[in-house]
DNA sequence: ACCTGAACACCGTTCAAGT
DNA sequence: ACCTGAACACCGTTCAAGT
């Protein structure tokens, strides 16, 4: 009584949390958060609803696992032998260019913050405010300042996403923006209000988000850090 | 034939937006942003779908009208002869007290930041960093690294008060919380996840806000405004 | 233990019909 | 013009039944 060498089933792989993860992910990523749902995840997987469930409890559990995936990838990137600050950056840059590829996960971590991949995030940038000489007083502080930022352009940039997806092009979905503004403003804002909706136009998000890191660790060292002579400080 | 005087019909007031607006606000901050939907509204309303959808085209746009509403109302609150930087306070408070109160109105921002309150929330920022003194090819920048983070802490506040009310009480939250980082760490990394929680759950949330916003003040004064003599800069 | 899929209890939204 | 409510086209989730 020989044990055949597995028998050939119908699908390539059993099923498990990672396969159903990953199937989300290339889902969530083709066609955007509303494309996923059990019963497209059930076809594509080719199993039932039952077989999902005795794997994932959930779909915000799924959504959870999909988003904790992408930020651990993303935060695993960074060299470790960078300068402290250097390191910061380019952990809040790592997280940006991952809710770029992902927008979906953006809304997500900004929707349930204390995900642990976010723990991660958090410990590596208060680890490198440690090495920059932020005493532990405020440190906290500091690195929730940071964290706390990422998320809300995460958020944002997910937000902008999504809406230009459903608009057509970036340029439409400004428009809109913009002649909706202009109708609930008095006469006299309109002029600023397009003045804005101009700077969006025209910035790069990706360059405005790296300044605002730069502001922000230009705040903590100026509030937390020993005064160093003031000379060379050129921050734009 | 003269008119009667209005026949008192069976509800108090014809239908209006305002009125569904206002409805959708109790109903959001009695129970929740999952206990609003249509049926509800009907009910409290005494009216059918199609009224309402005679006068709101969509339950996102309800939602939109329901924060638009909340955020007004923080902003217009602000004493208009406070100094610059106390102003910039001050409004970005109000924006957190709004949201300490109508949770719901920070995830519909977060999920939609080009809501024209916002807009009108950017311009005043921006107008108080003018008189402070941030030049022209700054102010857009630093605006908008402050109305990002309101807008990451205020999605962030809001999961916590949602989780905080599907768990029982912040304790409990924060209990669970704990426990899932610490099963998702390695052994020696537990330490810091625990002194992370300890220290989330000591944290006074509108103080730790307020402490974000000077962090960033100091960081525009440092990167784009005139070196002062460095006197008497205690911020913490 | 793992999987299947009909069925349940909801949604937001539409629309023919009323006044 | 404004309102009504049955009906439609979806959801996430459950669960008795299969292997």
């Amino acid at each position: 009584m020989i044990k055949p060498p597995r028998p050939q089933s119908r699908r390539s792989e059993a099923l498990s949390k990672a396969r159903i993860v990953a199937a989300a992910i290339a889902v969530l990523d083709e066609a955007g958060e509303d494309a996923l749902t059990f019963r497209v995840l059930t076809a594509r997987l080719s199993t039932g609803f039952g077989a999902l469930y005795h794997h994932v409890g959930s779909k915000d559990e799924l959504l959870r696992a999909a988003a904790g995936q992408v930020i651990d990838e993303a935060a695993a990137h960074v060299a470790p032998e960078a300068a402290p600050d250097e390191a910061v950056r380019e952990l809040a840059l790592a997280v940006f260019d991952a809710i770029d590829a992902h927008p979906w996960a953006g809304a997500q971590l900004a929707r349930e913050p204390w995900q642990a991949a976010l723990l991660q995030l958090f410990r590596g940038i208060e680890e490198r405010l440690a090495s920059l000489g932020v005493p532990g007083g405020s440190r906290f502080a500091a690195a929730s300042v940071l964290v706390h930022y990422i998320l809300g352009v995460a958020g944002q940039y997910t937000a902008g996403a999504r809406a230009q997806l459903a608009e057509g092009n970036r340029t439409a979905f400004l428009a809109k923006v913009t002649s909706d503004w202009a109708r609930a403003q008095g006469q006299a804002d309109q002029a600023a209000a397009l003045g804005i909706a101009a700077q969006l136009t025209e910035h790069d998000d990706r360059e405005q988000f790296q300044a605002g890191i730069d502001i922000i660790l230009a705040g903590i060292s100026a509030l937390s850090l020993p005064p160093r002579t003031p000379t060379s400080r050129n921050g734009n």
